[in-house]
DNA sequence: GTAGTCACATGTATGTTAGG
DNA sequence: CCTAACATACATGTGACTAC
């Protein structure tokens, strides 16, 4: 836990961060899709040593965190602050875990150091040297962030066009992520997705695109992986991927403008991290998915009707939980998984946030 | 063990349509 | 005729299998 009473008195050198990582053995299990957390395999243990590289960036985090509570900001802590040392929230829940903090009267949420999911991703490949990920070439004198917006910066205004010459782009046809490949592809990142190369991962970044299309009603809203409803069911939000997602994540939104019919010319981008009312609010959808399947309350509704059927379902609709929404998301032959528990099968679904939503966040919405 | 191949799931998205 | 709620397209990722 963060001692918000002590803590802004210890330097890094003799935090409990600090002697923890001396003292800490890493257990790591194999995550399968729609299976639960008991019956993961243990596939490696190993004594946890903070790489050299890092720990300036984790001094950092810890100071960023101790600095806040010396400014009687304790209440405003967020794990988006830090990079790879973050603060996450920990206690009862439901209300029962403000406490107080010394420079100020307000209450704080309780919180407790972690090293956040993506860093903890990247640690595992270094030691376990995996089939190689992408990397960036960031230059010696360059930070990560440096390297990303200068690869952008230097695309903004162009034509998708002129974008798949300069980068040596190829693949034609009628593929629905096209403005998201060009992006990876302004990258170097020879074809891979840019969000899964090494330095992507690690700094907890992540790019989507917007487009902005002639005909308004072809806007589309925002979609994410397929949800693991195994997952759902088992574990708690804090451990959750979509906690990941939206609490651990800086968000890069790529703005494509189409200035023409089928022509789109890359406009902008802004960084997005999703605030606490976000946060609050995909906590409550995953936790009334959570009610749901454990309840056995999911009714599907597919008689008589083949899996490339219309299936519907009881699951929260647009607006029950704005600007989230569930949808259906499979492709080919794989459209259906089972729920756990009841078995009840269902068409494979995935989060979408609101096109309403993003749009406000790009500027595209008045 | 591991390189090559195949098949298909996944991740990035957008397309389609029925009912208010 | 709009748009919520269903659907699918395609490139990449990846597990299973084979051959060495």
């Amino acid at each position: 836990m963060i001692n918000y009473g002590e803590d802004y008195k210890i330097p890094f050198e003799s935090s409990i961060v600090n002697k923890k990582a001396q003292n800490m053995l890493l257990v790591f299990y194999l995550h399968e899709e729609n299976t639960p957390v008991s019956e993961f395999k243990i596939i490696k243990t190993i004594p946890f040593q903070l790489k050299k590289d890092d720990e300036q960036q984790v001094r950092q985090d810890y100071e960023s965190i101790v600095n806040k509570i010396k400014c009687g900001e304790a209440h405003e802590i967020s794990e988006k602050q830090q990079v790879f040392l973050g603060a996450c929230t920990k206690g009862r829940g439901k209300g029962k875990d403000w406490v107080k903090q010394p420079f100020s009267d307000e209450k704080a949420k309780s919180r407790a150091y972690s090293y956040k999911v993506g860093y903890m991703s990247a640690y595992f490949r270094s030691i376990m040297a995996l089939q190689k990920l992408e990397h960036l070439a960031i230059p010696e004198e360059k930070s990560f962030l440096q390297v990303l917006q200068e690869s952008l910066n230097k695309y903004i205004g162009k034509t998708s066009e002129e974008i798949k010459k300069e980068t040596n782009y190829t693949s034609v046809g009628k593929s629905k992520s096209q403005l998201f490949n060009l992006i990876s592809a302004m990258f170097e990142t020879n074809g891979s997705n840019v969000n899964r190369t090494q330095e992507f991962i690690k700094e907890g970044y992540c790019i989507k695109t917007v487009t902005n299309r002639l005909d308004k009603a072809k806007n589309q809203d925002m979609s994410f992986p397929n949800i693991d409803f195994t997952e759902i069911y088992n574990d708690e939000f804090e451990d959750s991927t979509w906690y990941g997602y939206f609490a651990e994540t800086t968000y890069v939104l790529a703005v494509w403008e189409e200035f023409e019919k089928d022509q789109y010319r890359f406009s902008k981008y802004i960084f997005w991290n999703p605030d606490n009312a976000f946060l609050q609010q995909i906590e409550k959808l995953y936790n009334h998915i959570k009610w749901m399947v454990r309840n056995n309350e999911v009714e599907v509704y597919n008689e008589n009707k083949s899996n490339h059927d219309k299936w519907t379902d009881n699951l929260p609709k647009k607006g029950d939980f704005f600007p989230f929404q569930i949808r259906p998301k499979g492709s080919g032959e794989s459209v259906i998984i089972k729920l756990p528990i009841s078995n009840q099968l269902i068409k494979k679904k995935c989060i979408m946030i609101d096109k309403k939503f993003i749009r406000g966040l790009v500027g595209l919405e008045h």
